[in-house]
DNA sequence: AATAAAAATTATATTAACCGAATTTTGTGT
DNA sequence: ACACAAAATTCGGTTAATATAATTTTTATT
């Protein structure tokens, strides 16, 4: 898992709560369990673990937060998710939930230094006139930081 | 595992399997067990679970070889390895090391349908004038089948 | 405020992947 | 041909991720 602090089952669990509470200003267990399609008991098993580890906030039966090394951690995988569909989706032309599904599953295993190229390849397609980007430029580009 | 009928770790054998053979024309325990980073226990498990599974032909203390359907499968995910590495090499213009590394877990998670769209990106941006690539035109030439 | 329903947790079990130690088989050198 | 080294296997144990069933806590309704 290109030595991540976090296995891809638990950096899903961080995901999911990331977004449950972007969407609905919390995140249940219950919600959490549906997300990802595993049991309660397994949500509960993954917040001990997360807790432990410093992501969140967690006491029995009470509210979940991400702490600040959680959001960071959370909004990382986020936005790999999000760049890595938009890459197969609007340049590859791949159908939206097949480009949804394999970025949910990529996100776990690229590196930050493959991600931040493909990152940077996609925006300059993207303002690029689409029917004439030039590669070499993007090489040099890309390469500047 | 998008649904695949082996695990990551049991592609990663198999994988590895076909490398050998095709080097040396043999894939004993210990080679494979020094490629992959596990013990010769490890292996022997794996052999005979590839081998219920008719990936391969197996006998105790014997030589391994893979079957027909074994062949289709290892050779599947090594042209995902070598494709998706050149992509991230040649185009996003990462490090060997970890454009080898980063295909390595992404071919495991990668499904044919994206795959092929990468592959079929590759090869445009390749055959074209690399100063003027028309994406445009890629999305129209890699949806004719 | 009592209690039923919903949610969360605990305890126990299963499966996959691995390891280490002990054992068995194979094959090589003299 | 035989002893021993190398290779492969078996057996028992660990860990991570899950599940099921039973229990506890919270919440909502009357």
């Amino acid at each position: 898992m290109s030595a991540a602090e976090l296995s891809t089952s638990m950096e899903d669990y961080l995901e999911a709560i990331y977004i449950l509470q972007n969407e609905n200003k919390s995140a249940r267990s219950t919600d959490i369990a549906e997300k990802l399609n595993v049991k309660k008991s397994s949500v509960t098993n993954a917040l001990q673990l997360l807790s432990e580890k410093g992501f969140i906030n967690y006491d029995k039966y009470s509210e979940v937060t991400l702490t600040d090394k959680g959001l960071k951690y959370a909004f990382d995988i986020y936005k790999k998710h999000k760049t890595i569909k938009r890459f197969f989706a609007n340049i590859l032309d791949v159908d939206e939930v097949v480009a949804e599904d394999n970025a949910c599953r990529i996100e776990h295993v690229i590196d930050k230094e493959v991600f931040d190229k493909l990152a940077c390849f996609l925006e300059f397609i993207i303002s690029s006139d689409i029917t004439s980007v030039n590669i070499e430029k993007f090489k040099k580009e890309c390469n500047k930081n």
